[in-house]
DNA sequence: ACAGTGACAACAT
DNA sequence: TATGTTGCCACTG
């Protein structure tokens, strides 16, 4: 299981209405300081339209540290990633902003991490 | 083996 | 606020 395969499992678990972000994505992954390769990898999905997990991974509710929308206008862009999220009830200021206070998703602890790559394993 | 590439993050202007 | 700079790191050819 590579890093890339990881990362779609923790985004997996965040919670209809949460957002999280690369940074802390990485960390929960154990490595504080791959947020960059955390964008990588959900880069790297854009070229797997056909995968059914690009169907089913919440990828909208990935955003940076401050809050705000990354992406940039590509296949979909910062829009779709605004209406998808509005679709589920977060608030997306003009300004492609979110209020972190509310809708920052807590994230896992190690152990629980441990359970799901295990899952992911088989 | 190695250099290039980002949907990042923190910090400095 | 808005840019710019620098450090980062997994993946790719």
């Amino acid at each position: 299981m590579n890093f890339y395969e990881q990362v779609y499992a923790v985004i997996l678990q965040i919670p209809r209405g949460k957002v999280s972000s690369y940074g802390r994505i990485a960390s929960m992954l154990g490595r504080p300081r791959a947020a960059r390769a955390v964008g990588f990898a959900l880069n790297a999905l854009k070229d797997k339209q056909d995968d059914p997990l690009h169907a089913k991974l919440p990828w909208q509710r990935v955003v940076n540290s401050k809050g705000r929308i990354s992406i940039v206008n590509r296949e979909y862009g910062r829009n779709e990633q605004a209406e998808r999220l509005r679709a589920e009830g977060v608030v997306v200021n003009n300004k492609l902003q979110i209020d972190l206070d509310i809708y920052l998703w807590e994230g896992l602890h190690w152990m629980e991490i441990d359970d799901i790559l295990k899952v992911q394993k088989e």
